[in-house]
DNA sequence: AACCGGCCCAACCGCGACTTC
DNA sequence: CGAAGTCGCGGTTGGGCCGGT
């Protein structure tokens, strides 16, 4: 059963690059696309580990690599959405355009960290006790279509929704056919190890003051994001912010807005685009 | 010039979730 | 359904660079 050992570590190459391995690297890539990383090095002629060459596409030979030092406006922003997702660094990293998580990690071990411990960032009005953060890698949405009608029939959302009513709404979702897939991916985070139900599951995690990723997707932070998507089918899904309750308090995003103009406006893009692009992998696949 | 220590960052490692057989 | 492979993520390491002594 199952495949060929992952690779063999005997004989590879470790530690830096060469120029003409990394030519071969992005030849290979340019010419077949990313992924299969296991096959790749073989395929290429690289004596290198399949996940070592994943990594060095990654971080470095990408055309979309932003080389130079981190702005203060992207330097803002990681501090926020740190803030935000918390050491979360490939989402971190999908909101700065250019830049790889590897290398906003670093930057935040090196600088900001040590930055931010010295000369506290101005903090939110949260109290630590309040403090969100998005458990994103808890729960991979696989496909989402959803109706705003359907948010609305919940009694109970925006309290505090049970796995009774989660039932019922994916019911609801079902009998007018809008999917709702979710797979729990860490059942330890739902405190309900061994459960099978995914989907009660992340219904269970709905609660106030500690919002999934999920919710953050589904509503209209920005309040101003006027995203159409297309499904599957090609029918056109157009969120109504609305009629979805938000999951920030309107100080919460006064405040999240109110740092720096440019900031505020960087983010504004990128949790605009976050809601646009069909990358990442924690965007339903029916967009 | 030589040594030392801190910093930076590319690369590695281990793990968990997911996929495939 | 379980075992094993794949992928992606976050934490850590180590080597090169640089400034200070």
């Amino acid at each position: 059963m199952g495949r060929n050992p992952c690779c063999v570590k005997e004989g590879l190459n470790r530690g830096a690059w060469t120029a003409r391995e990394d030519k071969i690297l992005k030849d290979y890539v340019a010419e077949h696309g990313e992924g299969r990383w296991r096959n790749l090095p073989r395929k290429a002629g690289l004596q290198r580990c399949g996940k070592s060459c994943r990594l060095r596409w990654l971080n470095y030979l990408r055309p979309d690599i932003k080389r130079g030092n981190i702005s203060r406006d992207e330097e803002e922003l990681i501090i926020r959405l740190h803030k935000l997702l918390g050491n979360r660094w490939s989402l971190i990293a999908g909101r700065l355009p250019g830049r790889t998580d590897n290398e906003i990690k670093n930057y935040w071990n090196t600088n900001l960290a040590k930055k931010l411990h010295q000369q506290p960032h101005p903090p939110l009005k949260m109290e630590p006790d309040e403090h969100v953060i998005i458990r994103t890698k808890a729960v991979r949405c696989c496909r989402v279509s959803l109706n705003p009608e359907n948010w609305k029939k919940s009694e109970n959302f925006g309290t505090n929704v049970d796995s009774k009513a989660g039932a019922s709404m994916l019911q609801d979702a079902e009998d007018k056919s809008i999917s709702m897939e979710f797979n729990n991916r860490t059942s330890s985070s739902f405190g309900d190890e061994g459960n099978n139900n995914n989907q009660s599951d992340l219904l269970l995690d709905f609660n106030v003051g500690e919002f999934s990723l999920s919710d953050l997707l589904n509503s209209d932070i920005c309040g101003t994001s006027s995203a159409t998507h297309s499904n599957n089918d090609g029918n056109i899904l157009t969120p109504n912010s609305s009629e979805i309750p938000p999951f920030f308090s309107d100080e919460m995003l006064q405040d999240f807005w109110s740092v720096d103009a440019n900031v505020a406006s960087n983010l504004h893009y990128s949790f605009t685009s976050l809601f646009e692009t069909t990358g990442g992998d924690w965007l339903p696949d029916a967009y």
